[in-house]
DNA sequence: TTTATATATTCGTTTTTAGAAATAGATTTG
DNA sequence: CAAATCTATTTCTAAAAACGAATATATAAA
């Protein structure tokens, strides 16, 4: 097997973007707007019970890695999952049985 | 929308494979074993340039969350994917375009 | 039983990240 | 412009994770 060289940027992309995935509320904001083309944070933080200054933070994070959009429309923002991939991330961790 | 209780055990199980995954290092590992069905610690580490002791902590916090398997064969041990999702879920992140 | 090889664990240090609370900014309406 | 609403940011503290170095365990072979 030869020694290959890793492509460290790609893998450091492919790493913070997980990284951002990887807290139960922000699965939990991904699961919502899998079922919800596009929510306002109001909506969201409602939603999930928590505060809105929680609900910003974490759309906040993943908005930064690129994995969400939004838009603003007078007051409020929309926020909406920039890729259906991550539906999948989502689907295929949960297949992975217990621990 | 109704307020939906949150199924807080599943999500947090979800984030701590992703948790798991979330590392640059460990991502490379999964790559790895995606294309090599079992490998043992020495091809690992020597095959990723890291230290023995990294790559076994690494392949260490895979295992724990149920995402690796693990078989000794004499004093080697074979690590191998536990589900072939894993690599799916590598690749729809590595769809998600840049930052 | 000693030695060598393969793998795992522990420890101390440094960075990251989470979480809560308070506050700030932006936009609409009166 | 003032008030109300919606969203973002800052700050602080605590907890978690990364990392390197050293060491320990397990198996096999001599």
């Amino acid at each position: 097997m030869k020694k290959v060289t890793l492509d460290v940027e790609k893998l450091e992309l492919a790493a913070s973007k997980l990284r951002a995935m990887a807290h139960p509320m922000r699965i939990a904001i991904i699961d919502l707007l899998t079922d919800n083309v596009k929510l306002t944070v109001t909506e969201i933080y409602e939603h999930l019970n928590i505060e809105q200054a929680s609900a910003s933070h974490h759309l906040n994070i993943l908005k930064n890695k690129g994995l969400l959009d939004s838009k603003r429309n007078g007051k409020m923002i929309y926020y909406s999952l920039k890729y259906d991939h991550l539906t999948r991330v989502v689907d295929c961790i949960n297949r992975c049985g217990g621990v």
